[in-house]
DNA sequence: TTTCGCTATATCCTAACAAATATAACGATA
DNA sequence: TATCGTTATATTTGTTAGGATATAGCGAAA
């Protein structure tokens, strides 16, 4: 069996992190169930956890990432802001570029 | 100020960790030096964690990444294989590449 | 005006990881 | 055969990030 690169990457803005894998997993998550605690639960996170990252993303990102409202039918809930869904739609593609191309440059280490 | 991008990369062999940029800066560190305990010392980090990760490197390796000596002129030693030399080299080149590749993707998001 | 499920936050606790310490073994050299 | 600076390894001690737990506050709707 032969050698297998792997990557993480991650955005950060004025030395804070904006996003990395767990943090768009978790947009992902909100904006399927519609809410934080419904989506923490669906990742098997602790709601503290969950929020904690998602305050870190809102106090990062330029724009709101997402809007959350307390109390009112059902409780409240959180969304995904366009910006929000722009995001990650590009952390995604880059995401998926990146692999790509250290698949290709694998190579250089394969046959040493 | 705007976005930035970061990464890690690494390179897995049977699932475990073969080489990261804390193993690869050690193995330089060996060559400069001629020894594991100096290279931990101009690392600032402890004996035991430097041999742990060299231990590791040298037991994901398919060939022996460094050669290290017991005892005789000097106590001993540990220097870097043909291989090992390659392994670092081909490792940094594709980082730089990653990173420069990423860096081009980031206006994905500068722009959004 | 009570209920409900949610957001928001503080505090304690623990378990994983890192650091510190100790010690054995090694072999060329003098 | 004593010395030296290594490699090699076990054990104990400290630290810190994250988990568990508790609780307050919110607002629409019935």
């Amino acid at each position: 069996m032969s050698y297998k690169i792997k990557s993480r990457i991650w955005i950060e803005s004025e030395n804070n992190v904006l996003l990395g894998e767990g943090r768009v997993h978790l947009l992902k998550a909100i904006q399927e169930t519609g809410s934080l605690s419904k989506a923490a639960r669906s990742l098997n996170i602790s709601y503290k956890k969950a929020w904690t990252l998602l305050d870190s993303v809102n106090k990062s990102a330029k724009k709101p990432v997402t809007i959350n409202s307390i109390g009112g039918k059902g409780g409240g809930g959180a969304e995904l802001t366009e910006y929000g869904q722009s995001l990650v739609n590009a952390f995604d593609e880059i995401n998926r570029n990146c692999w790509a191309f250290l698949d290709e440059q694998l190579d250089k280490i394969a046959n040493l």
